[in-house]
DNA sequence: CTGAAAGCGCTTACAG
DNA sequence: CTGAAAGCGCTTACAG
């Protein structure tokens, strides 16, 4: 590594400014009690040999890395990235960078991460449906603070998420409003709390109406566009299918359509579809797809704060847990009237 | 940060153990003179206080980070994704971690990166269709080696990348193989050798066959689904329509599928369909698209080789640039002879 | 084969 | 307001 050698440290721009190392460090943090001249001869130092603190040492001496990771479940879903962004965006602010960790389904690689990268990071945010219980050991072990974007936390860390009900409730509202009384639910089948809430309040708000569940109308399988096709292709080959149908996603909402126009379905004329967390794709759709948007920019501000809270030593306490509503109901082209 | 404190060092072990720190560190690194029964004492000792040793100090007295950093220009794109997870494990395997970066079309935000962390990492991957000027200069200027995916370091870096023709030329001449004889083109507006290279093949494949190239056939404008279903409506909207269309990605592919189906077109009875790198969603559509494969293991293998040998100083000299073929053409269901 | 010591590049009490 | 010195946790010639 030639290119690494020869890099000027705080000792050549002391030795330039004709002043110690212990001033150049000071100017450096704005540290205030310095003389005029001093700190004029510094940053031209700076400046001429074009010098940059080496953050290792930094951080060796400081145990401060400026730099938290947000650990991923999968980057290939789209809301996580788009939570990513706000995050990173939230935590620049704040003066601290953000890596973004694609665990990719390899528990065993996050943990290896995690233990091997605790001294040069200061805290993680952890996005993912559920995660296994070895790695919440982990994150527990590795001695850094860390905060939930879902409720899968456990109650053991911080955690901020938006409540599991509303969107349900806003989608179904919107469904019966129109008319529908046979209205599907499709879902993922993983058992977090999450999908559970989405389940009950489907249920309920159906009860509270009056409208008998039938289970022929629930299909549960991934959260992915497959998985939304396979249902689509399901419900429409009931014998008496849904005027509508509930989907936990987006990306599941996209994969119905899909299964409709494959069959020739009118959708919203023979079929209401709506989604969830207002995706790029739902506006790419055609039609256009009716769905909730997704709370993130709030969730984002708490989930930082909670998270530099315990990282700047403010707070030190139990796990906290906010569920944050503001969901709103964005009606597009994929629903319509029951005719 | 409580937590932080109180980590075992290496100078714990060593007391435990009984021996010197240098000791304890040799066998930290399979160093072979070291006696059998103080390598096991050490053992004992790094287990029963579970140390790990500290990263940021192994940094900077070697200055090696074991760290990559892979620079995307859109972790939306499913494509640099998947090249993400090929060249993480090409680099886990020969023992680096790699990290992603999404340059989300920040250029300072990435120049800030890179020279804020260029002592926490040993080198640089980038992956972009094309790059500032100003981005070139950093990265020369952080004193990392880099390699690109793409042909856009202007051979002023190592890269390896597809050859840009293949993979139209390969299409190209399957929708030859077919009968049609009008074949529309629809690409990026992208300036950059790759794309300028596809249209050129294009033409060129056309001429060959005694085909005269129509301006109206083609379509240059983003590479997102959109683009794609623009160009379908364009295209399906002319009064001499094509009867194939040639797109220079899957995901523009699938755009141009969904404006089909939308105007009630029958893929492939009455427009076929190709794209290029085989995503996901090639076999997600309806039809399954027909697509090119990504040479993208060997091109992994050759980048991460091109990093590695500047990290550990296997080589020093000028820029290598390589070009892989090996693509292959997978009919599926979105091409059909022409009636 | 092993240990004492210097040094990687910083920061930060501590004297002055 | 400023500088000398210790120390963050390692690695690595260098003696022995």
């Amino acid at each position: 590594m030639a290119e690494k050698q020869g890099k000027v440290t705080i000792y050549d721009v002391a030795a330039l400014a004709g002043v110690s190392v212990s001033s150049v460090s000071r100017v450096l943090h704005g540290v205030p009690n310095v003389r005029a001249d001093v700190r004029q001869q510094v940053e031209k130092a700076i400046e001429e040999l074009d010098y940059v603190p080496n953050r290792t040492a930094q951080m060796l001496k400081t145990r401060r890395a400026y730099m938290l990771v947000h650990i991923v479940a999968d980057v290939t879903l789209p809301f996580y990235i788009t939570l990513h962004r706000r995050l990173r965006q939230e935590a620049e602010k704040r003066g601290y960078q953000m890596i973004l960790f694609d665990a990719d389904k390899d528990g065993p690689r996050v943990k290896r991460y995690i233990q091997q990268n605790a001294d040069r990071v200061d805290g993680l945010i952890c996005s993912a449906r559920s995660v296994h219980e070895k790695l919440l050991e982990a994150f527990n072990h590795c001695g850094l603070p860390v905060v939930f974007t879902h409720d899968c936390a456990q109650d053991l860390f911080d955690a901020c998420y938006p409540d599991p009900r509303q969107g349900a409730q806003l989608c179904m509202d919107h469904l019966l409003s129109l008319g529908h009384r046979r209205i599907a639910f499709v879902g993922s089948e993983e058992k977090d709390k999450m999908n559970c809430a989405r389940l009950k309040t489907y249920r309920k708000v159906l009860a509270d109406a009056g409208i008998e569940t039938e289970d022929a109308l629930i299909w549960r399988e991934g959260e992915q566009m497959n998985a939304g096709y396979r249902a689509g292709m399901y419900l429409a080959g009931l014998e008496n299918p849904p005027t509508a149908i509930y989907t936990s996603g987006d990306l599941i909402a996209a994969g119905v359509i899909q299964a409709m126009h494959d069959l020739k379905w009118d959708v919203p004329g023979e079929m209401s579809v709506t989604g969830e967390n207002d995706l790029a794709i739902a506006r790419d759709l055609s039609p256009a797809l009716t769905t909730v948007t997704d709370p993130a920019d709030a969730i984002c501000t708490t989930v930082i704060d909670y998270l530099l809270d315990r990282v700047e030593g403010r707070y030190n306490g139990p796990p906290r847990i906010t569920e944050k509503d503001g969901r709103e109901l964005i009606v597009r082209g994929s629903t319509a009237k029951k005719e």
